[in-house]
DNA sequence: ATAGGTGCAAAGCATTTGCCGCGGT
DNA sequence: ACCGCGGCAAATGCTTTGCACCTAT
């Protein structure tokens, strides 16, 4: 069985090798935004034999070939999620650390128009909203969460 | 003279030593966005016994009382700027690495109810655009901009 | 006087890289 | 067979810290 990042990998022309495809597959099955840490641990599960290094390598090579994102939540140190689930930002709860994703389309405009203003194309943007949990949530928009890793750094 | 930050410092009840001085008159007469190194280059120039971890020690000590504000505009290395010009954002030139602020009064609301519909109370956020200049750029709003150093890693 | 600040160099962390043997294609 | 890949450990870049001395209050 062939995850959905390897067949990416393959379309790209990447040379599988054991680890790439298990690296690939932890990859096709997160549903959250693993750091490199988390993505090793979840690797070396399935495979004893895989260095972090490579972890790296891999992880810095399928974001240039534009098959994962990297995001930067704070905290030091980089998160990754696969491309092309639509265009979307995160809310992070500021006590448990879970990352709640949500559409963008309301206000893409507005920032175009910001940019336009400043005289600018705008080409992308970072959006990140920090927040409290209410008492008595509501959820009338698909969010998936998480829990956010302790940070060693600061 | 007592610079801006320094009677922000004295009011807050910090000791204010020789160093400390110097880095707050820097940071009261930044114009921008400076890393540490930034601020330990313009600090050395004033005053020759200076060194960089007192600018972290100090940075550090600064943020946590409130008195600046640290900023990640990527590129692994965090950005300074003094509290208090009130909110705004930053829109970085991708082409040249200038930054310009702006306001963001018109769609705070617009975050807020976006983190009202996930079940938050909104406590903060980060927005940044990226954004390439047009041909004739129109200034109807006031905006400074810099040069943004060159990153050393990734 | 004394709590806290400073310089220096070493330690920490996340990440990258050199070297060299190994494994896809 | 060939070129790229992976393991390991050392290197890197930013930031923090232990220690011994120094200085505002």
């Amino acid at each position: 069985m062939e995850s959905r990042i390897e067949r990416l990998c393959i379309d790209n022309g990447l040379k599988m090798t054991g680890q790439r495809r298990v690296i690939a597959r932890v990859l096709s099955e997160a549903e959250d935004h693993p750091d490199v840490e988390e993505l090793y641990r979840r690797s070396s599960a399935l495979d004893k034999r895989i260095s972090i290094a490579t972890v790296y390598r891999t992880v810095r090579l399928l974001e240039e070939q534009g098959i994962l994102e990297r995001r930067d939540f704070g905290g030091g140190r980089a998160r990754y999620e696969p491309s092309g689930h639509g265009h979307h930002d995160h809310l992070i709860d500021v006590e448990t650390g879970k990352v709640t994703e949500f559409e963008d389309d309301a206000y893409h405009d507005m920032l175009q128009q910001i940019a336009h203003r400043l005289g600018f194309d705008l080409i992308s943007h970072r959006l990140e909203l920090f927040g409290r949990r209410r008492n008595k949530p509501q959820s009338d928009q698909r969010a998936a969460s998480e829990t956010l890793p302790e940070r060693t750094k600061r």
